[in-house]
RNA sequence: GCGGGUGUAGCUCAAUGGUAGAGCCCCAGCCUUCCAAGCUGGUUACGCGGGUUCGAUUCCCGUCACCCGCUCCA
């Protein structure tokens, strides 16, 4: 079962180093954390992984990196500078907040039915604002970039061309984007600045429900592919009122957090809002041209935009587990092999340097094949735990036999089982049980 | 941003208007030599700023951060 308490899982991530809290030198800054050595490792991993099945393992999708700053007309024709803009009051008997344009009698709190209790209306800008060049004036307004979506369809026709590229394909893209929430919170689940993982998948019109549903199928598969318990996850359709201002439909891939269910990914149809947008307001012809058929018209997009940041939070909270080994509580971290930080740790059972200098060596050579961390310090069975808690699928250890038979000891993780394997053949047997 | 709550070592918790303690963790040494052993020693904290006071971690004010809600979404 998931959800250990947001508090264990966010005091494991920082004292053993995946998340800090960022600038906490000066006390810290709302909404922003930084990833420590393994939280660097295993957010890297779970993008790899998506990267993987989404561009390596695909004749079909290509991918791109785009700018986080772009015209600001970008942002004009997807909608977001109108919809991502809103007046908002404050109802100062009840506290509510209300979007002045979603009311329907401006003057009467919805919440508490109470009328006049209403702040002047401010404006909540949910995008971040900076200015090109060292002069700040209203022409040289740019934002940062709220999605990674945009970046795909302002370069759609350029993929298309440079990689004779034919329906259906997809463009996929991973990297950061800022939101202003006004409410930011649960840990790194939902904070201003963030990483998404989306791919927009271009298709004929009359194709985009079956596209739509399979990307929810291969989607909510990839994460059970990857360790993700089953019964954590679940596919939820958005209610109409809830869709955003592009979609003609949606669901969320949501996670059993600790809080409840959440969103972990959001597969739309953004039907072809996106590229009609942008062809009028940029004066180019996005159709699609098929030469057999000799017609042009818009493709629709069908697009499954995961949070990387929550993705890894959510790998980290479900492979979380506490058992009961010879009365002691063992905390393990049951991470697929292919998102743990480290792959192997070495360990000399002593620190006797006849131990420790051959089986530093050893660790060395290992290198260039897997993440590996070397610990010499106190005894064998505190690093075998060290190891669990952060996840390491694999110990090797160097006893004072190896020296005589060039072997060594493979523990597993899980198991905590132990092999004997001769060092000649050692990168191979890790090899093997990694991808077993 | 508003309402409510909370701020003491890395973690979990004490105590106190008069020099802040413990357990765990961590580090070093000894011992041990395959699953958080033991002994000795050691590092580390009153979120920040101001006020009251002879003296503030303690009382007051402000601020910052965190938690719960309002809102938004990957």
């Amino acid at each position: 079962m998931a959800a250990e308490s947001l508090e264990t899982i966010s005091n494991l991530a920082k004292r053993r180093g995946f998340v800090f809290p960022s600038s906490e030198i000066y006390g810290g800054i709302r909404s922003a954390y930084d990833y420590g050595p393994l939280g660097a490792l295993l957010l890297k991993n779970v993008k790899d992984q998506w990267w993987r099945s989404m561009v390596q393992e695909r004749a079909d999708i290509v991918g791109i990196d785009s700018a986080v700053i772009q015209a600001r007309a970008v942002w004009k024709a997807s909608g977001h500078e109108a919809a991502f803009t809103d007046p908002l009051v404050e109802c100062r008997n009840c506290n509510a907040r209300h979007r002045l344009d979603k009311l329907d009698d401006p003057g009467t709190c919805p919440a508490c039915k109470k009328s006049g209790t209403f702040t002047e209306p401010r404006q909540f800008n949910l995008m971040f604002t900076t200015h090109t060049g060292p002069v700040e004036s209203e022409d040289n307004l740019v934002y940062l970039r709220p999605e990674t979506a945009q970046g795909i369809f302002i370069n759609y026709e350029n993929v298309r061309r440079t990689n004779r590229l034919k329906l259906p394909f997809g463009i996929a893209q991973v990297g950061k984007s800022f939101r202003n929430e006004i409410t930011p919170g649960q840990f790194v689940f939902r904070t201003r600045e963030f990483e998404q993982m989306e791919m927009e998948y271009f298709c004929r019109p009359e194709e985009a429900p079956t596209w739509f549903s399979y990307w929810q199928e291969q989607r909510f598969n990839w994460y059970v592919d990857l360790g993700m318990d089953s019964n954590n996850l679940r596919i939820r359709p958005h209610d109409a009122d809830e869709l955003s201002h592009y979609s003609a439909g949606t669901v969320d891939v949501e996670y059993a957090f600790p809080w409840g269910w959440d969103e972990l990914e959001g597969v739309a149809n953004r039907t072809d809002f996106d590229l009609r947008q942008h062809a009028e307001l940029s004066g180019q012809d996005l159709r699609y041209y098929d030469p057999e058929a000799d017609e042009r018209f818009f493709p629709y997009v069908i697009e499954p935009a995961a949070g990387a940041t929550r993705t890894t939070f959510a790998f980290l909270i479900d492979a979380y587990h506490e058992e009961e080994v010879a009365g002691e509580k063992r905390v393990v971290l049951r991470l697929d092999t292919r998102l743990a930080p480290y792959q192997v740790a070495v360990l000399p059972l002593s620190k006797k340097p006849e131990l420790i200098e051959p089986a530093s060596k050893l660790a060395d050579s290992l290198r260039h094949r897997f993440m590996l961390e070397f610990d010499e310090t106190q005894s064998i069975g505190r690093r075998y735990r060290r190891q669990d808690e952060i996840g390491t699928p694999l110990c090797v250890t160097f006893d004072f036999d190896s020296l005589e038979d060039n072997a060594v000891t493979i523990r597993d993780r899980d198991t905590m089982a132990q092999d004997r394997v001769s060092i000649d053949r050692l990168g191979d047997a890790i090899d093997s049980r990694l991808t077993r």
